[in-house]
DNA sequence: CGTGGCGTTGATTAACCTCAAATGTGGTGG
DNA sequence: CCACCACATTTGAGGTTAATCAACGCCACG
């Protein structure tokens, strides 16, 4: 499992792990006691639902451990996956009550949450937070074009090989290297949720991986680890030109 | 053709058809009087690129008249569309100069630019632009992941009965009245943008037009005009939960 | 009257889905 | 440590949907 150690108490802004790349990352010292003293914490455990679409959601939050993923569903129970929450991602719209896609924890998530109300002020009254918002918010729409792409074009080999890069991209991006030569990605998805994600089942999901191992594109390793001897040879399977993060 | 009459002269911005939904939207009349001085007009022809993926894009702007597209290409010409800009939508990102998007006028285009630089002192400046600018970033971001749920889980006759769901909201958006009973939908796009749309061919979406003429949902009076006699219906077809705009 | 852009329709094929069964895996309690 | 269970995953066979390849019709326009 993808367990994590979460701390139950209180973390200090000074020492979170999100403190330069969330909302808060422009704030100078003095907002950020002002943050300090209107968050809190909420965690959630792998499988848990933390908001249903449709419904309202009384807090905004930052995700500061773990992964969520965000899905829309059809009354026939056709679901897609509409994106994805990692550290430092955001969670909530100022100026809206409710949300439009469930929100559910695929591991064990610690989010750093605040009233919906007094956040609202808050992104009147500091331009930083506010900017920051906005600028993820942009980074969360062109990753959403992104998809589309990916969605509506690409062929099923193409999307397991793209889905590999983005994981492959956002582990390094936490540990500042760019993917190069071998590479591993820890898969935290199952098969059903990566077919969520691309708009597959999950047989097709499982037949790719096969064929990509096959192929000697990966490794695996168990079912949830991946090696990518040439990130190369990977970036070329699923024709990623390169332009986006 | 969709001509339209566009005026080649500079507008008031107390004239303007779209100061109340723009970028804008809550500026009050001092600040519209800067607005009014820094901005100026460009306009682009049918079929016109305004902007290239990858490229420097100079200026911010918003559209005043006429539809554009987004689209994304992979190197062996797989095209999806990735967008759609209306009146009163925002083209451009504070803070990054390239566009990681192709932009091609549909119809003739009338957009009210800004000069980048200047344009990210306004944003910090004024906050009226920088709220309603994430609200409208925030609006896109949402429908993208509807049209995600679309292209990823939506066969080929619900996504053209989707695509005129939405084409007929946006109608009635500009005209106050949600759509009911019998509406009327102009296509602007062809049947090839409409496949890149939808990410389907051309023949898919000519033969899935066919089909809802054959069977009742749709009147066609030439290629571009559609009759929907029943809304309800059409929404039936589409799958549509009703939940967003 | 030809020409080119756009759209429709038909026949065939390929990719992916569906249904079904077998196998693997991790966690639990004896 | 092992037996067992629930569930995730793999694999196979066959069906469906939409893509591909190809031909033709409809205009608008020179």
């Amino acid at each position: 499992m993808n367990q994590q150690v979460i701390p139950n108490l209180s973390i200090h802004c000074g020492d979170c792990p999100i403190r330069h790349r969330a909302i808060c990352a422009r704030c100078d010292s003095d907002e950020i006691a002002k943050l300090d003293q209107m968050k809190y914490y909420r965690s959630f455990e792998a499988g848990q639902t933390i908001a249903w679409a449709g419904d309202p959601l009384e807090f905004v939050a930052s995700v500061v451990f773990g992964t969520a993923k965000l899905t829309r569903t059809l009354e026939d129970g056709r679901t897609q996956m509409v994106g994805m929450l990692l550290p430092s991602d955001f969670l909530g719209r100022p100026g809206r009550s409710t949300v439009g896609y469930t929100v559910t924890a695929v591991t064990d998530v610690l989010m750093c949450c605040f009233r919906r109300k007094p956040f609202e002020g808050l992104v009147q009254t500091m331009p930083h937070v506010a900017e920051t918002l906005l600028d993820k918010t942009m980074d969360e729409l062109e990753a959403a074009r992104e998809w589309m792409l990916l969605l509506g074009r690409k062929t099923a080999r193409e999307k397991i090989a793209s889905l590999l890069v983005i994981l492959a991209r956002r582990e390094a991006e936490l540990s500042v290297k760019k993917p190069e030569g071998r590479v591993h990605v820890d898969l935290v998805l199952t098969r059903e949720a990566m077919a969520d994600y691309l708009g597959l089942t999950l047989e097709t999901v499982s037949r790719q991986f096969s064929a990509l191992k096959k192929d000697g594109v990966i490794d695996l390793d168990g079912n949830r680890h991946v090696t990518v001897p040439d990130f190369d040879r990977l970036l070329d399977e699923a024709q990623d030109d390169g332009v986006m993060g």
